[in-house]
DNA sequence: TCAATTCCCATGATATCCCATAATATCCCA
DNA sequence: TGGGATATTATGGGATATCATGGGAATTGA
């Protein structure tokens, strides 16, 4: 089980070119998975993953009523995807819709989150962990259930 | 896996010609497909797609019964359909009845949402796609439960 | 004959390829 | 365990190929 993990700051060159993180290029080149990109529905950031979630998308579209809003979601989120191609020294030349939905201009921060990663504004990125570690120590951990897949969310009875 | 992704806004110009996006002619290319549009029952933008998805709906016409509304519904998008014949440089001629239904003008936007493509009025579509963000924010993604098919659907988890 | 297409070539912008380099990490052997 | 040698990585720049786009000329069709 490789996963994308850590975090990585990059220069982005005049060009709009941006080294891809050597560990997360050994990820996909051991599954000899090209790489794709897209604009995240939810956050100011690009997230990277293999084909299989795209392919996931594209079969949860087929199968479901054309007409609803959750297709057309869906689609959008294909409708910004892109197969990045890296050249070879292993970087992408990010396009002027990615650049400007995230706001990069001469940097980028990776982090790693599994089976896919995020591409941030460095500083936007920095300001968003701090927030979530302060939410962790007011609010508590979300209930993190190791070890086990815990279906449903309700209080577990005593043993 | 080859599919149709991202987005590219390219101009008509004065003879009404429009250059397919070269990553999407490859994709028809490397299957030796030609390109058919048609207009969208639903919106008003035209479709692309190659010649598996035109048998598709053939073959569901077909399975239904040939009295019902929706048969008649899915006739109307064959007759709509049109085989492009593209130039050498890759562009293909819209007649003026999709420029009409599209409300296309000087410019268009293709929009690429997986096995099949859309030709939108680039500001029609962005304003769509802003509509879909801004729904995905309040709503939440669709649930697309990664890694496998959970038999527990019905519930929408936030975030 | 006229209008609309198709073919062919030109051109600017941009992406891609290839090479170079400095900094860092890794290896190897004493 | 140390420390020099080697490989990897991130970054940059010039040369080349590709792409989108436009326009003139040849061809078609009514």
């Amino acid at each position: 089980m490789d996963l994308f993990l850590s975090t990585f700051e990059h220069r982005i060159d005049k060009k709009g070119r941006l080294s891809v993180p050597a560990p997360f290029r050994s990820v996909l080149e051991r599954r000899r998975d090209p790489l794709y990109l897209f604009k995240s529905l939810t956050e100011p950031c690009l997230e990277g993953c293999g084909p299989e979630r795209i392919s996931q998308i594209v079969d949860a579209i087929d199968s479901m009523d054309s007409l609803s809003a959750e297709v057309a979601t869906l689609q959008t989120m294909l409708s910004s995807a892109q197969e990045m191609k890296l050249d070879s020294e292993g970087r992408i030349m990010l396009n002027a819709d990615f650049m400007a939905f995230a706001e990069l201009n001469d940097a980028a921060l990776y982090a790693g989150i599994g089976r896919s990663f995020q591409i941030w504004l460095p500083d936007r990125y920095r300001g968003r962990e701090a927030e979530a570690r302060a939410r962790a120590k007011t609010d508590g951990l979300p209930s993190l259930r190791l070890g086990r897949t815990s279906p449903t969310s309700s209080d577990n009875g005593g043993s």
